[in-house]
DNA sequence: TTGTATGCGTTATCAC
DNA sequence: GTGATAACGCATACAA
């Protein structure tokens, strides 16, 4: 049994193609009750259902949008996947999700795949640092949403969702001065050459260098546990005053917990701890941890709002600059204070 | 500047239409180095990408899988995507990834939508316990893989991925009676009319009856806090001998140590506490949670690799049984044994 | 209020 | 080796 077309429901209601596509489209302004009844019953008989190819071949837009994401298993890339989602979907868009897995090649061959489905918009949460990497999507003239990570020398023109990285960990690090600490020990693990804990290590340099800090960073990257549990004994041991350690992205705080349950060493007894986004669990290890929280749905709800005022202000002939209601957008960071520093 | 399309290419690389296609496609069996290489000049000069739609018109296949998952923003779903994905990208198929939210109506708008896309195959974590639901994908005679929950009456000729929850409940009921427990209080909270967490409590009810323990279960649902909290305590309060607390979903256990924070009952001195799929935390909390674990990436794998040997079984001319290679799959649960019993 | 005819961008079947 | 042309399923300008 072939697939069942247009013509079909045509040919068994009686009536053309024209009115059964008008009927599709909800256009029952010019018909009869009759006919609209007639195709409707034989639409259900035959289980007909419209080739979205067929109509994106007429139409100017496809009604879907491409999302690209760093890392699908870390939380932080689904809960914003969930936002972009809980927009996007009620405006009825489909969304194809793509994962690109913090690697800039992976990266490029999903714009390519996405870009020939002519979405109608992308949301990128970038894994480059130069925004010339991104070039081709803004000559196809695609809506273009760049959402938690910032590219360097990136257009206006082109919209940025991202959380206020800089500023809270500078706060950050003025609150850990305030409470008596000397040194900030912040760990941080980044698998793609652009991440927001490039800003985050900004903001607390800044508070150090205002505030006499003496601040080290540990670049967990890909290293194991064994090689993170030496770095962090030893630069402990050197240090003279009152430490804090700073887990700058959520997954990042196991291995921290681990190496400091390993090495005996207590918070805040023995030195402070505080971590990026933890997704509620460390409220329950011992009284909890000290926490920066982002909030990964508004940031895609963000993103996905933009985006469809993007979609909607280039009008339907897709005449108008795609990139009209472009904007840049910073949420803020929120501090969840617990008796671990 | 409209769209670039094949006859633009053929036009100033002095070819005709056919031959950019054959390039396109990678037929250069017949073909001189010579236009080859003036055609691939033409398609990076003006940026060419063929139209995904327009193929899809000509072609039987999409190369678009469809996947509806119930909550994307638990870390279940997630990782069952992550699995999925892991598998589909390499094999060139693009996904579309929706979400349920648990509900029925939400869901079957999205079989729709994705039926309407013609996707070569579709993964669903379902949320109806009758297969009729789904009898529509059938029909069209589309692939398709039903993951995690299991429905009522599924013909054999559709594939299934499930863990093993039965049976890994029935042995930690058995366990729980070896260590001397005399009662079993579960905890569940589903919001979908079918769900994994029936058999498992099925599984452990087998295990109270064999082993003489008294079972009682307390339905969370979509009650709040304080509902969880007055109902645990006074179940508690009612309970002679040795009890054990027992968490039926990962999401489930931050609201279940909450209460036992508030009410001061500790584990294991006053009662024991199991959990299912914590993913990686909580084994910081306190000296850690008994646990029982899935494995969703795999499952997704399974999923996913199931779907494509279907795919591919059926054949390219699409007159094969689409369910051919159907397969009925059960995964195991993994037992973490943590001081907390 | 309904119908006819054309084209969207691509691939496949022929021909040359 | 290469090219002309007919589909694929739908929406719409134009007719009636």
């Amino acid at each position: 049994m072939a697939k069942v077309t247009i013509a079909d429901i045509a040919r068994e209601a009686q009536v053309s193609v024209t009115t059964v596509s008008r009927f599709i489209n909800g256009n029952y302004g010019k018909m009869s009750q009759t006919t609209r009844d007639r195709i409707q019953q034989t639409v259900d008989r035959l289980e007909y259902r419209p080739s979205a190819s067929a109509r994106r071949m007429r139409q100017q837009s496809t009604h879907v949008v491409g999302v690209i994401v760093a890392d699908i298993s870390n939380v932080f890339s689904s809960l914003l996947f969930n936002g972009i989602y809980a927009e996007l979907q009620p405006a009825g868009y489909d969304v194809m999700l793509m994962n690109s897995n913090n690697a800039i090649e992976q990266e490029h061959g999903e714009i390519d795949r996405l870009l020939s489905q002519e979405v109608d918009g992308l949301i990128i949460q970038p894994n480059s640092r130069r925004f010339a990497t991104y070039e081709p999507i803004i000559s196809s003239r695609t809506p273009l949403v760049m959402v938690d990570r910032e590219t360097t020398d990136q257009p206006e023109t082109v919209s940025k969702v991202v959380s206020d990285n800089e500023d809270s960990c500078r706060r950050l690090g003025e609150t850990l001065a305030d409470l008596g600490y000397e040194n900030l020990v912040v760990v941080s693990r980044t698998r793609s050459e652009v991440s927001a804990q490039a800003l985050r290590i900004a903001g607390l340099r800044r508070a150090a260098e205002e505030r006499h800090m003496l601040m080290l960073t540990i670049e967990a990257d890909s290293h194991d546990g064994d090689w993170l549990q030496r770095e962090i004994g030893t630069t402990l041991d050197h240090l003279n005053g009152r430490t804090a350690l700073i887990s700058l992205m959520g997954p990042l705080l196991f291995d921290v917990l681990a190496v400091l349950r390993t090495l005996g060493i207590r918070y805040p007894q023995d030195i402070g701890l505080v971590s990026f986004d933890d997704w509620r669990w460390s409220q329950y290890v011992q009284d909890g941890i000290y926490l920066l929280e982002q909030d990964p749905q508004l940031l895609g709800r963000q993103a996905a709002r933009n985006l469809l005022d993007q979609i909607r202000s280039r009008g339907d002939d897709k005449t108008g600059d795609p990139y009209a209601a472009s904007q840049w957008i910073t949420l803020p960071v929120t501090t969840v204070a617990s008796p671990s520093v």
